[in-house]
This record gives C-alpha cells, structure tokens and sequence, in this order.
DNA sequence: CGCCTGATTGATAGTTGTCAAGTTAAGTGG
DNA sequence: CCACTTAACTTGACAACTATCAATCAGGCG
C-alpha cells in the first residue's frame, strides 16, 4: 500500500454517518460486529484508484468521506460514468460475490474509508443474517440507481439529463448534511457528468450555461446552487422524487 | 389471480433449468430447502404485468421458460426498457429487500414461474445463509449488465447498440440451450429493442437492415440468426465478452 | 512569466429523430 | 370465402439535436 494512507482508528459508535437520517438504524449489537469486521481505516489522496475494472480486490470499502466516481471505459476509448461515489456507499460488492469488479473507482476528493477484509465476506452472512440482507439490499439499491441512470441516458434529452444529474447531485449533497447557504459541494468536472450522461463536453458546457442564464442551477467552482428547485424538478421530470433510505456497512 | 394461471407441480429436483452449465451447482440440501420455500408453479399468459413500477409485490419469482421485458416509464409516455427476462431469472428482489419494484415487468411469451412469498424472504437469509448470498449474487450480476447496458447506452453509436444488443441476445440464448441451426429464438418487436438502446423505431429498424444487407445478422420471424459472429463482436466492441455464470433460486 | 488544465463560445458537420406513406401478415366478421 | 382491420415492419424525405472542430479565456502553479 503506497496510497499516502495513514492510520486513524475510529470506533463505529462515533461514525459520523450514522447520525444522518439517510441511514438506516443499527443496534448495539450491529455495531459491535461491524467494528470487529472492520480491518482499519484509511485515507487516500485524490487520483487514487480504488478498484480496477476486471481486476480482483482484497479489500472492500465503506466510504466516510471524500467523493468519487465508478466508471467504465470501452474499447475506443470512451468512457461511462456509471455512478458517483458519496459517503456512505459501500464500495467492492461485486468483488465480494463475484470474482471481479465490472468497473474502475477513482477518488476525487481527499476520500477517509472503512477496510473490511473480501477473505471474511461470507461470514457477514453466516453469523450476521441481518447484515447479510443488508448488503442484498445496498446491491438492490444501486441496481434501482443504474435503472434511473439508464432511462435519464436512453430517453431524455440534452436540457433534461443534466437538469436530471444536477437534481440528483442537489439531493444526495442535501441528504448527506452537505447543503449550505443553499449550496453544495460538487468537485467534478464538467466531463465527468458529460461521461455520466452520454453527453459531449460542449454540449454538457453550454447546456449548463443555458440552466445558469436561465436562473435555475449554477455550478460553478466546485459548488452547485439551485435557484429554482421547482424548474429544476419539472425539467428533470421527477417530480415526487425521494432518496431512499439505506443500510450502512 | 385471474391470470388464467393454472397449476402444474415441478419438483425442484426435476427443474430442467439446473442441467445447463449457465447456472451454479446446487446440492441436495438446497434443493430440499428450495423446495421447500417455494409456493407453488404458475403459467401466465402473454400481455400480462408480474410487477408494476411503484407497487408491492406479494409474490416472487423464478422464470422457469419464457420471456418478457423489465422496463421504466417517464412522464412524458417514453419507455427505457431496462432488461430483457430470460428463464433463470429471479424477479422481484427489489421489492424484496425494498418496499417496491423500481420497474414493471411484463410478459412476452406464456411464462412458466416458479412461485415464492415475500413474506418468507427473510428466512432465506436467517435460516440458509447460501442461498441469501446468492441472493446478493444475483443483484450484484444485475448490476453489472445494468452498468454493461448503461455503457452503451451512453457511448456507443447506433450501429455498436444494435449489433451489442443482438450478440447479447445471441449468447443469452445460446447458454440457455435454444441455439438451433444457428439460430436463436427472439420474439420481441423492433420497438422493444428500440427502447432499450435508446434509439428510435425507425433508425433501430434501418440499422438492423444494414446488418443484415451486410450479411453479418437476420432478425426475423421472431428468429435470430448471426451469420458473422466475429463482426458483430467487433462491431459491438465485446471482444473478450462471458456470460457470468449464475445461481438459481 | 509561461505552462497546463478546465471552462467557454462560435461555426460547421453528422448522426439520429420525426413525419408520412406503403407493405406484409394475421386476424375478424359478414 | 372474402372484404376489412390492425399490428408490425419498411422506406424515403426532411428536420433537429448533438457532436466535432477550433479558438479563446481564466485560474493555479512552478
């Protein structure tokens, strides 16, 4: 491990994450376990890259902090964004059932993880069916996520995919506790979303712009604010949106 | 149920399913705990919806024989088609773990099923820690063809898509045991296909001409026969594409 | 100050969607 | 048994959206 990680011990019971209502409650006992199953903690600087697509992985992962993206490259050098990576996501799953990932992670954002190790991943199923099914659930959960990506790729146009990606982004910021001053954190670039929604650049660029000018979203240095949650909501054409609420490994 | 179901007992053992590689060996004592589980069999009828997007389900499923399509709507009438149902698959792990069915499942072709209550769904997991692993297995598989799909979707040109969506059908149904003469049956319409590529009808159905004025795919009559396997790996940009195996439930 | 990355903008080309009409095959009712 | 209807598939013409190309701009950093 040259990742630039450093060693810093935390208990679950003081996971931060727990607090937020995004997450689904654990009982004493759940927290117990986890914290025995947990290998350590870890940091990793931004570029770093958690998983390799086709490749096997010892270690699984319950992101704390920091951001990143899942993606997929093809042949012609193309790439999908597949997912963006926030805290909370748990990150490895298909290495821990099948043999391989079907797609890279690369962290964006200065990223503090959770270890667990892929050699004890069965044992969450033997001796904790509860977290068993959690798991069951998280891959349910992002199965529910690609069918939205999928349909926002396969049916809307240009103004709704990123209307759609920019609502997604303001929810999920908002869900984690990350909104302020009616902003929140957003570090990716422009061709990452681009990649995310089977946009070019400049068209992503100056559909973006057409959503500032028009006084509804602004994504600018790192930070997007919505102006018109409404406008936003009716463009991206999911109207009675809620995040569900998810286990936390 | 008005479905115009009707019973037909098939015991596990028996199920013809287990024979084909595709699928993970099963030993006797999960056979005997599947047994078991399952609630009884059911055949339904072309035209008929085993889940709707949105709702609960009481019931899950294996798809013993038959076909059908999992797809989304959006408020503007569009329709993703999310993935096409083949025998194998287990429906409604969503509503399992989730409370609701993040898309609608409809018949093509009479479907026999293989029947289990939700209710139970917990058990698995409780008392048959194999099994609510496969279940985490089969979500993540989803997953991964959801990424595959997404990817294409969002980066490759309409001539890639259909030849992608072609060499998929051809090696579903070739690891089912339905290759016949070099051909593969496929019963859906163009515009089944269209919505899940995110093309339009009418571009879907001058591509599929030029495959075949190309000589490399036919599909018609409901028949899919390849007649250049390697050009359409090329032209799907799959070159070193396999079908994962999978666990039956 | 020069270099590099990311964002922005205008001009142009191309792929794909939409419209409309025609064909084929299969069913339905008189 | 035959006209009529309907669903799915074809095909050509045209419009529209989005990609590509090419510059330029702004900020960070050595």
């Amino acid at each position: 491990m040259t990742y630039g990680s450093e060693k810093i011990p935390l208990h679950c019971s003081k996971c931060p994450l727990r607090r937020l209502d995004l997450f689904l409650p654990f009982d004493e006992e759940e927290i117990k376990f986890m914290e025995s199953f947990k290998s350590g903690d870890m940091i990793v600087e931004p570029g770093t890259h958690l998983f390799i697509e086709g490749a096997e992985a010892a270690q699984l992962y319950t992101v704390l902090s920091g951001l990143g993206i899942r993606y997929k490259t093809l042949e012609n050098g193309r790439r999908q964004v597949v997912n963006f990576v926030m805290p909370g996501d748990f990150l490895g799953l298909q290495a821990g059932v099948m043999q391989k990932m079907s797609h890279s992670i690369e962290v964006t954002t200065k990223m503090r993880l959770c270890v667990f190790e892929r050699s004890r991943f069965y044992e969450l199923y033997k001796n904790q069916p509860d977290r068993g099914y959690s798991l069951t659930y998280l891959a349910a959960l992002e199965e529910y996520f690609l069918a939205e990506a999928l349909t926002t790729v396969g049916q809307r146009g240009a103004l709704e995919k990123v209307s759609w990606g920019l609502h997604r982004f303001r929810i999920r910021g908002e869900a984690l506790g990350l909104l302020k001053n009616g902003k929140v954190p957003l570090p990716f670039k422009q061709q990452d979303l681009a990649d995310a929604l089977g946009l070019s650049l400049v068209h992503t660029n100056k559909t973006l712009a057409k959503l500032r000018s028009d006084g509804i979203a602004n994504w600018q240095d790192g930070e997007l604010e919505v102006k018109d949650f409404q406008a936003l909501t009716k463009l991206a054409m999911v109207e009675d949106f809620e995040l569900p609420k998810r286990p936390l490994i």
